[in-house]
DNA sequence: CAGCATCCGCTGGGATACTG
DNA sequence: CAGTATCCCAGCGGATGCTG
């Protein structure tokens, strides 16, 4: 049960899901990505997509040019969660007015 | 697209998801619902009900006896995230293994 | 039983500046 | 352009002890 936290953990992270579904549409290169994904800073960025990557989730693909162009996409493994993962979205889509009522009931209440 | 984030934060949250994974199967008093989730500690345990709580995802019942009862339940709100909280688990029960094998592979290497 | 309160270490993560 | 390196702090979260 504890392997299922370990994922959890990776797949979970709100970056990495993030970037999954930026990632959705087709391959990205670093600065468009960061585009993608607002908020997110290029220390979360880079750590993020390296456990991505080495969790066979994405794939980065550096081109020897000039200007450096580095490329990620998802692996059809990144593609498998991808379908979860806009679910997701699309539930909080879909619901975030809801919840946004609940806090505002249940807001802190002393 | 920041409310997607204030939203996933909590969602994302890998205490929250095994919260919501663990009242599946019906109503969980306080202990039980620590049983459930593994590795979870009694402030996170309170900590994410509050929440979830507060977003109006589970439902907390407190009877009045003794000794003390306290019931959790998922709101039917809770219940239409739950769906996707069981695909996501399934995912990861599924592909662990692939993302263990990556991990080896790409290990930290220097 | 179901928690709240407190102390406290650890690290997630932002800001900034520098390289290939 | 695509990162790496460093500093630094807030808050996450564990451990422990106490209450209704």
């Amino acid at each position: 049960m504890d392997f299922i936290r370990q994922v959890l953990d990776r797949v979970g992270d709100k970056w990495s899901l993030l970037v999954i579904a930026a990632l959705e549409a087709g391959p990205l290169r670093y600065t468009d990505l960061q585009r993608h994904v607002p908020g997110i800073s290029q220390r979360m960025l880079t750590l993020t997509v390296r456990q991505l990557q080495q969790d066979g989730l994405v794939t980065r693909t550096a081109y020897a040019e000039v200007p450096p162009r580095v490329e990620y996409a998802l692996t059809s493994l990144g593609r498998s969660l991808h379908h979860i993962v806009t679910s997701l979205i699309t539930w909080v889509a879909d619901h975030h007015g809801q919840i946004r009522e609940h806090r505002a009931h249940t807001a802190t209440r002393p």
